[in-house]
DNA sequence: CTGGTCGATTGACAAATATCAATCAAGCGA
DNA sequence: TCGCTTGATTGATATTTGTCAATCGACCAG
């Protein structure tokens, strides 16, 4: 492993971050010294559900999936990408990580050690509202995600799913999946058997599909069908 | 609703928790003092998914169920029981609440307001670390509950819940449900009719049922069918 | 006691979803 | 280019779960 000492010309990427955006120079520069910055090739387990959190982990550039296993079966949870940081609730607690996180393509990955995260908390407050913002933001993250698995059949996920993409995508007519169709389908609670079906299903609201080409013909159509909901649907809210 | 001002008779329980036992006396009743309490009927809905969430709720005596709709569904999310708060990411974060909370019975609620706990938030640093130690532990009850969703049946489901209440009663062979049936069934995420089917079928695995009460004749033989993790069933891991 | 109400249970059936096996199609290295 | 591999798709089928209707049973008010 690199021994601390983040590159300086990765310092924007992160201090971009609302984690970090509004903290002391002083702080962040503490933080970024005891960093670790690493690539990883493709498929790489970086994180495994059980094990000890010592760093919080912050996505620079490529996509970690988050998943978890149980009894021989694997779901995936989330999506990192960049620039964003995952696994900062166990970090925080000390606690063993809940999920397990792999590399879905290269991808480089700064390590802040866990305690330095806690010491620096104590010391800026800026920081600790920032934390506790970014917590908070994670926390009503999951709900939606419980509210859409539990609420919604597999057919309203998928509509629902690809009208945020949409939004995301800048409400483009025509947009790319973001990753495979055997990993959505595992996001959204079901096989990829039953995520072709369920393609297939949306055709009659005007959702056409072509390898990760998606278009969406008539958008008021596909609305109509998947009733997108703020407190489910909407990242920001 | 009442003027501010808490009884100082329910100081101590809520000085208990967590959340507020570490922080200074002096912050400690500067939210107290602009805090209100109140007693509800049952049956009551004391907040609303969607509306501006402006109070942080304290839970004194009672049970409250924490439920979500959607398109004509309703499902129970979680249910919250003395002494705890409940909606503190929504009050931290100015946020809509995303849950509904209605009371299951007679219930006594404190409400602090939403900006006192933000303005201590910022002047009591021992507050700001509990504030964060609360949410990481409500985000990672989620995702046990997201995992719980994704990865098992009904059944395993409805096998480790029991298992996790056994726990809760003081690892008794018998026990008492803490709530109705149906609302059991939501909270698992599924039917009354089919939680119903799944008890006969965990019949096999020396559960009995009757009316409230649950016996486990034989909790080596359930264990091995409910495969409990503590990465999923552990509430304090 | 006696209806009446509400939740729980049961059975029959329907819908949703998963599983299994086969095939298809794109990408890639020799 | 040709196989080879991997993921996507499709069809047939099984399992799980939900729905609907009826009944049961506890509790409560009169």
């Amino acid at each position: 492993m690199m021994r601390p000492g983040m590159p300086d010309s990765d310092y924007p990427d992160v201090r971009r971050l609302a984690l970090f955006s509004e903290m002391a120079d002083e702080h962040f520069n503490a933080l970024m010294r005891g960093a670790y910055v690493q690539n990883f090739p493709q498929h790489i387990e970086l994180i495994t559900e059980g094990e000890p959190s010592d760093f919080l982990h912050v996505i620079l550039s490529g996509a970690v999936d988050l998943f978890s296993v149980w009894n021989g079966r694997e779901t995936s949870m989330a999506t990192a990408r960049p620039v964003s940081t995952f696994i900062l609730a166990a970090s925080i607690r000390g606690a063993p990580y809940l999920m397990s996180a792999r590399t879905l393509e290269k991808s480089r990955i700064a390590l802040i050690p866990s305690q330095d995260v806690r010491a620096i908390f104590g010391a800026d407050n800026v920081f600790a509202r920032s934390i506790v913002t970014e917590l908070a933001h994670c926390y009503r993250s999951v709900v939606k995600t419980q509210k859409d698995l539990k609420l919604r059949t597999s057919l309203e996920r998928l509509a629902n799913y690809l009208l945020r993409q949409q939004s995301r995508a800048g409400g483009e007519t025509e947009f790319d999946l973001e990753f495979e169709k055997r990993r959505l389908a595992s996001y959204l609670g079901m096989t990829p058997e039953n995520l072709s079906r369920a393609f297939k299903g949306l055709q009659a609201y005007g959702v056409v599909v072509q390898g990760n080409r998606v278009t969406i013909t008539d958008q008021q159509d596909l609305e109509r069908f998947a009733k997108p909901n703020r407190l489910i649907d909407d990242p920001h809210s």
